[in-house]
DNA sequence: GTTGAGCGTT
């Protein structure tokens, strides 16, 4: 399972959500993606941790949460495998 | 500013 990261600070780093990740659970990996075909930052992230619990903590606390100036959107990715 | 890659045509 992984946790996507909507409405990320366009300055927030794979280190910064690492960080504020790693307070619920280990972190297994992060994904900060950038426009495949700009290079532009797209503002959100997927995290993926060792436990579906400890991702489950991490969403609750923190979807809603202010962060880098922004509200955080938390929650569940859907599989890339679809699109 | 809201759902990841890369390869490159099953």
């Amino acid at each position: 399972m992984s946790i996507y990261v909507g409405n990320l600070s366009y300055d927030a780093t794979k280190s910064d959500v690492e960080e504020v990740f790693a307070e619920y659970g280990t972190i297994k990996s992060t994904h900060l993606p950038t426009d495949r075909e700009t290079g532009r930052p797209r503002g959100f992230a997927f995290v993926e941790m060792s436990s579906d619990a400890e991702e489950t903590a991490a969403i609750e606390a923190l979807d809603g949460a202010e962060w880098m100036g922004r509200v955080l959107k938390v929650n569940k990715a859907k599989p890339r495998e679809r699109r």
